[in-house]
Formats: C-alpha cells, sequence, structure tokens
DNA sequence: ATTACTAAACATCGAGTAA
DNA sequence: TTTACTCGATGTTTAGTAA
C-alpha cells in the first residue's frame, strides 16, 4: 500500500491542508498536534520521521519551524487518495443469487389489477406481464442485502382501495437477470417483513424467455444510486 | 479528525475495494490480512473491532464471514476521502513576502535591450516598463520557495548573442503584488545561485501605482500548475 | 513562548494454538 | 480448512522536563 506509516498520512494531510504543498509554511508542533488529535509530542515525532523518510522539508528559524512537502510526499498522498477514489468508485450494484420457485399465483391478481396498471405505465413504462417470478434468497446474506434494499429510494406505486379493501404500496426497483433480462424487482408493503422469496416483474414473459424450470438458479443485478 | 481508529481505515479500504458498501461479500481472515499487509490475527481483530465501533456488519455462515459496510462506515471512509480531496485541492501558489530595496539599475538596462523586448512582446504581451522591481526575501522559506520555484516550468525567455558578449536567458512568472497588480517575476541565468533578492517588472511604472518607497513591505503570489 | 529528549504507559501485532 | 483467543514482542504516544 505505501512506504508511508499509515499515522503519518493524517499528519502528512493536516501539513496538505495548511498549504504546505509549494510554500513552506510556519507550523508549531502543538497546534499540529491539535489538528491531528495526537500530543505535541507525537507531532514533533511525526515531523522528524516525516523528514527523515524524505516526505517533508523541514527549516527551522530560531526555535520556530517551517514545513513544505516534497515530491515524494505529496506524490504518497496522492498515492492514497487514488486507491481510496477507485475503492469507492468500485460497487454501485447488489447482487443477488437464489433459486426460482413457483409463487402462489397471487402475484399475478395482484398485480393486473387497474390501481396498479396504471402506474405501472406511467411510473415504469409498461404493463407487466401477468405472473411474477418468485426467486427463494439461498444466502443469508442475500436475504440480508434485500432488507437493506427496502431502506433504499425505489419507484414508489402507490397503494389503492376499491371500496371493499385496501392494497398496500409497491416499490420497484430496476434489475437484470442473469445480465440479460430487464425486469424490476417489487417489494410489497404487504409482505414487507419477509425477504428470503422476492418477486420480479418483467414486461415480456421471463420464463419462456430463459426456458426457466423451477430450481433453476437465477443472478439478479440491482443498480444502486 | 474521525471517530474511525487510522489503522482501521486500510482495512475498511481493503473492504470497499471488495464491493463490500452494498453487498455482504464473503471474506477471510487471511485474505483479508494479505491484502492489507497484515497478519490474519490483526485482520480478525480489525473486523471485531469494526463491527463493536459499527462501522461494518458481519455474518457469519459456519465458519465463513460475510461483510458488508455499515452507512456510517461508508460516510467515515467518505469523509476521509473529502478530506483528502478538499486538502490536495487546497494550495496551488507560492506566496513570498519581501522589502522593497533599490536596485543596481542594471535590470533595466538589460530588461531594456532589442533582444530581450521582442520576446517580451510575443512572450508574455508587452514590453516591460524599463526598471526591474527589486524585493529582499526576509524570511529563509521564502528565499527556499524562490529556489524552488526555479525547478519550475516559466515562460522561457532565450538568451542571445549581439556579437561582443552574450545575455542569459530569463524565465518569467506571472504573479500578483499586494493581492492587485499583475507583474511577472523573473529569474536570470546570469544570477540564478542568489534568491534571496527577486525582480518583478510589469507593464507599468508599479512604484508609482503603489506609491511606493524603499523599506516597502510587498506580498507576492504565484500561481503553480 | 518553542522543540524534542527520556521513560513509562499504552496500543498493536503476530506466533502459537483451541475449537 | 476456518475464526479468534492469549501473551510476549514491538511500536507509538504521552507526561515530564531540559534547553
Amino acid at each position: 500500500m505505501s512506504e508511508l506509516k499509515i499515522q503519518h498520512l493524517v499528519t502528512l494531510t493536516g501539513l496538505l491542508s495548511r498549504g504546505a504543498k509549494n510554500n513552506f509554511v510556519p507550523v508549531t508542533t502543538t497546534s499540529l498536534g491539535q489538528q491531528i488529535h495526537k500530543s505535541q509530542q507525537a507531532a514533533s515525532q511525526h515531523l522528524l520521521e516525516l523528514e527523515e523518510a524524505g516526505f517533508i522539508e523541514r527549516m527551522m528559524s530560531g526555535r520556530k519551524i517551517s514545513v513544505r512537502l516534497t515530491k515524494k510526499g505529496y506524490e504518497q498522498i496522492s498515492d492514497v487518495f487514488n486507491l481510496l477514489k477507485n475503492s469507492m468508485g468500485a460497487v454501485n450494484t447488489i447482487e443477488l443469487g437464489g433459486t426460482l420457485v413457483s409463487g402462489m399465483g397471487e402475484g399475478a391478481y395482484y398485480m393486473s389489477l387497474k390501481g396498479y396498471t396504471k402506474q405501472f405505465k406511467t411510473k415504469i413504462g409498461y404493463v407487466p406481464f401477468p405472473g411474477t417470478l418468485n426467486v427463494r434468497l439461498d444466502k443469508k446474506e442475500h436475504v440480508e442485502a434485500a432488507r437493506q434494499l427496502g431502506s433504499k429510494e425505489g419507484i414508489k406505486i402507490d397503494g389503492f382501495s376499491d371500496g371493499r379493501r385496501t392494497y398496500g404500496w409497491v416499490k420497484c426497483y430496476p434489475c437484470t437477470i442473469n445480465g440479460k433480462i430487464d425486469c424490476q424487482l417489487i417489494l410489497l408493503e404487504r409482505t414487507h417483513h419477509d425477504y428470503s422469496v422476492i418477486e420480479l416483474i418483467s414486461e415480456t414473459d421471463i420464463r419462456k424467455r430463459l426456458v426457466l424450470k423451477n430450481g433453476a438458479h437465477l443472478a439478479i443485478k440491482i443498480p444502486t444510486e
């Protein structure tokens, strides 16, 4: 990762933020210590060690110190920055894996109600094929990830009432199956305590398109942000 | 700086780069140890402590571990990233301070030679007012910064010969005086071993414009990059 | 005021090892 | 195989203090 001792990165960053990239800037070990939440003595030692390692240049005028980063020092901090940048950009998808199971058939019924289909048309752009794909998540961590998904923003289909009973909201999350088929993972208000089986809807009949039988394994990717 | 122990930042970054932002990802303490250049035991301990501090969630299936970052964990690493980002962007100017002194008068003579003025006109856009502003740098670190400036790229005015003698190159660095007047700091081949007095040229007569007497204090800012 | 030394307290690490 | 414990070695920080 780096020649730089990790503890010194903080100190180096403190110096950088004081403008020590190009200029010698005056630094007292006391103020630097406060900045890095360490003692005056620690700051003093860090400066000595950073100089020894060639990351900074120190210049004493009387008892005062001025410091600036060397090329090497700046490059080190820059390396760490890039590492962090790359790591942060790394993952913006949630990946789930599971087994296709037969639904109860109720999903198909509910999702084809006028109260829902009108909203689907405007909010996800199509009326779903009648019938949901039910996928059992086999791994603990995938169930947990699905639960986490529930706390994120999705496309909200509002609930409604037909006078006799009420129908809960549905949240849609665009995703892909096996990297090929675009579909929506839906979370239902009425079942939102069980994340071990998820439901997927799509414009076309996915079972037919992928020639899927119950027991087939599916990989589902959900982009986030 | 952060609630996060600095030593754990590396571990957290390692997890992040494995995609542990949204998904639980399987992690063995041995492989994590290798990734962060520490032992299996250290990695194990880091995970325990990171969980305790609320930065990650661990999930054990048998002897295997899956891990993902919590919101708090991601925010912490994101904070560090932003801190670094801000620090890195912080300073792109060199700042010098010094006292106005009377020049030898030779600067004025040399700079008004045809061999130079023709190049000034094309390379910095004007023919400088005849006469340079000499500024004595009073602080050690400013002299050092000026020396450092010499190793950077500037606008190069080539030397020339009039048949009897040769005249050295001049490097120009755009800068401002007291945040107001645009001018050029010039480094001369013939004097480039002494950085304790710098010379400034400008299109107009700076002494008059700023009503400067010898002994006046000047602040000079030189943008870099 | 300042830097930086010493010595003791504290933290971190890895070898060995249990489960 | 794993994870994670104990414990001795090593590294780091701080209090006290000299200069």
